[in-house]
Parts: structure tokens; C-alpha cells; sequence
DNA sequence: GCCAACGTTGGC
DNA sequence: GCCAACGTTGGC
């Protein structure tokens, strides 16, 4: 089992949206190292859910992957500012995967916190000007986030 | 193929 | 609101 980090703004949905729902789409990824992650993904795969843009920037749930890649169905509508005219159904440029919510942290851990922690040296995470909104978590950096909590995630 | 201009992300 | 970082676009 491989894991992730989703990265999502709560003013535009919030890990309390993704636990109102049975699972949700993760479309509108329009970066190619990013969209290249979402296809590694498979199901079962545990995935931070990680609120950037707040006050402040922190994970606060587990999610799990539901479905795998499929293409994201938001490039085909051009009423969508996730439109792609250049994407096609024979050939699709995006992809998205679903996710569903496993469990809200104790507590939210803060990007400061991570920062701080040896084991998240290494994440794009914590990189000046990070903008990478998936990418992989190390068994490492996933450990050193439990020994924060003080307790297992996504038993 | 280079690179300047521009747009976006996201912390602060 | 500011601005640094970085990805994309398009002229040449």
C-alpha cells in the first residue's frame, strides 16, 4: 500500500465536506507531476488530507482511495474553469481518483509542526514555495506524524 | 530550444 | 494583501 497527500483549500472543500459524503471526486488537478500521482494511486491507498490556504496550513484527516484513476470528467465541460479544449475523450489529458474520508486526526498537526519534524525533512510539503498538491508520504514521514499524535492512523 | 512574460499557488 | 516560487505559454 502506497501513501499520499491531497492537498485541499477548506474554504473550497474542507475534510468536514469529505466526511458528508460517501466519497468524492479528486478532479480539477491541472499539474502534470501531480495528475502523474493520481495514476500511481490504487485502491485502498491512505491519503492526507492536508488544508492549505488556512490559518493555519495543517492536515487534519485520512482518506482512502475508492476508485482508481479514471479521466477527470471536469476537462470535457466547458462550462467548467477546469475545461481543457485540448483534452479529448479518446485521448484524456487529466485524471482524477475517488476519495473517501477514514478518520479525522485527534488533533490538526500544523505545517509548523512538520516543519520541525526530522522524519518530514525530505517532503515536498515543506519545500520553499511548495505548490505540488499530490505526492507521496514515506513510511518515515507517516511514522514521524503518528509519534506526533501519539497514536495510529488508518488502522 | 530558449527564455521572457504571465498566471497560479499558498505561506505569511 | 504581499510576494516568492514555480509551471506554462508563446514569440523568436
Amino acid at each position: 500500500m502506497n501513501r499520499w497527500l491531497i492537498k485541499s483549500e477548506p474554504d473550497v472543500f474542507s475534510f468536514a465536506d469529505l466526511q458528508a459524503r460517501e466519497k468524492e471526486p479528486w478532479n480539477g488537478v491541472r499539474n502534470y507531476q501531480a495528475r502523474n500521482f493520481l495514476r500511481q494511486m490504487e485502491v485502498g491507498d491512505l491519503c492526507l488530507f492536508y488544508h492549505s490556504n488556512a490559518a493555519p496550513p495543517c492536515v487534519v484527516g485520512v482518506a482512502r482511495v475508492v476508485t482508481v484513476s479514471l479521466p477527470d470528467d471536469l476537462q470535457f465541460d466547458p462550462t467548467s474553469s477546469y475545461y481543457d479544449p485540448k483534452s479529448s475523450p479518446e485521448n484524456p489529458r487529466w485524471s482524477m481518483v475517488e476519495v473517501a474520508a477514514v478518520q479525522a486526526l485527534p488533533r490538526p498537526v500544523t505545517l509548523a509542526e512538520l516543519r520541525d519534524c526530522p522524519a518530514w525533512e525530505g517532503s515536498p510539503l515543506v519545500r520553499k514555495g511548495a505548490r505540488l498538491s499530490v505526492f507521496p508520504v514515506t513510511e518515515e514521514e507517516w511514522t514521524g506524524l503518528e509519534a506526533l499524535l501519539g497514536e495510529r492512523l488508518g488502522e
